[in-house]
DNA sequence: AGACGTACCTGACCGC
DNA sequence: TGCGGTCAGGTACGTC
């Protein structure tokens, strides 16, 4: 489940806890999460020394020093621990123990996420990265980028924030929390958004990842003085899963409808 | 090219 | 207690 806000603080809490340790022993319990295992992960991992965390998109990127990099997906369902009492959980995938004596394991029951082992060097180019959009809390995201996106798009507004290949890391959570933020109703056909609307838009989008960003951090602290989970904190919604609740704004009725499978909340007073 | 449906998988919950 | 249905925060792929 984890959307954007999630992945960038399970990555700032991974760094101080992984970085500059060496991996001593890999294990891999599952022969496939959404794609195969890496051949050969255990012994690829062994012995190799942890550079630096990044993130692209909902990606966990762990750096090794010999120009290789771990790189995680969390799916729907995935979680990471570090720990220095590690305890074998069902569903965890994979077992990293490292040269401080902390362990870290990816537990994943509905297995939608995925581990690769990548050349550092190849990842933009690589078939899970190449066609991937662009990052949304980048300055180069603006309401022009967002209107030229979406300009000659005819499918409704929330499909194409959620479209990765447009704008990554907007998952089902976030794009009704930044539609709502922006007033803009979720099955409006995307391309008849005004540049005004695109511009409150990508304003809400960035505004909505960054706050959920700050509360994660709020939660860090909390984890950095424990052994425990990564992957899901505590939110506050306006709309998500809020229906029948009052709008905050109008005291309106929140109501719920499914848009490609999904449950979309919206405030029908509030948004048009 | 873009839109849309479907598939992948487990577990929690709800009504009967 | 069990059973069937529904739901869950993501992504890739096939088809039209």
């Amino acid at each position: 489940m984890p959307e954007l806000p999630e992945v960038e603080t399970i990555c700032r809490g991974l760094e101080p806890k992984l970085a500059g340790s060496t991996i001593t022993a890999a294990k891999s319990n599952t022969p496939k999460l959404r794609i195969a295992m890496p051949t050969k992960l255990e012994q690829k991992l062994k012995n190799k020394t942890i550079t630096a965390i990044k993130r692209r998109a909902k990606y966990i990127i762990i750096e090794l020093d010999d120009e290789l990099s771990l790189v995680i997906h969390l799916g729907m369902s995935g979680r990471v621990t570090v720990t220095k009492n590690y305890q074998a959980k069902k569903h965890d995938h994979l077992v990293l123990k490292l040269s401080n004596g902390q362990t870290m394991a990816l537990n994943d029951p509905r297995r939608f996420g995925l581990v690769a082992l990548i050349p550092t060097a190849e990842i933009d180019s690589d078939k899970l990265f190449v066609n991937l959009g662009i990052e949304p809390l980048s300055t180069k995201f603006n309401g022009a980028y967002l209107a030229n996106l979406i300009q000659k798009r005819h499918r409704d507004i929330k499909s194409c924030i959620m479209d990765a290949s447009l704008v990554v890391g907007v998952g089902n959570i976030y794009a009704s929390e930044s539609l709502y933020l922006s007033k803009i109703h979720p099955e409006r056909e995307a391309a008849t958004l005004s540049n005004k609307e695109c511009e409150e838009l990508s304003k809400a989008i960035k505004q909505t990842l960054k706050a959920a960003i700050k509360a994660g951090g709020s939660s860090l602290r909390d984890y950095r003085q424990a052994d425990g989970e990564m992957g899901y904190f505590q939110h506050s919604f306006k709309v998500y899963d809020q229906s029948g609740q009052p709008c905050h704004k109008c005291k309106t009725a929140i109501v719920r409808i499914k848009q490609a499978g999904r449950s979309t909340y919206y405030c029908p007073n509030c948004q048009i």
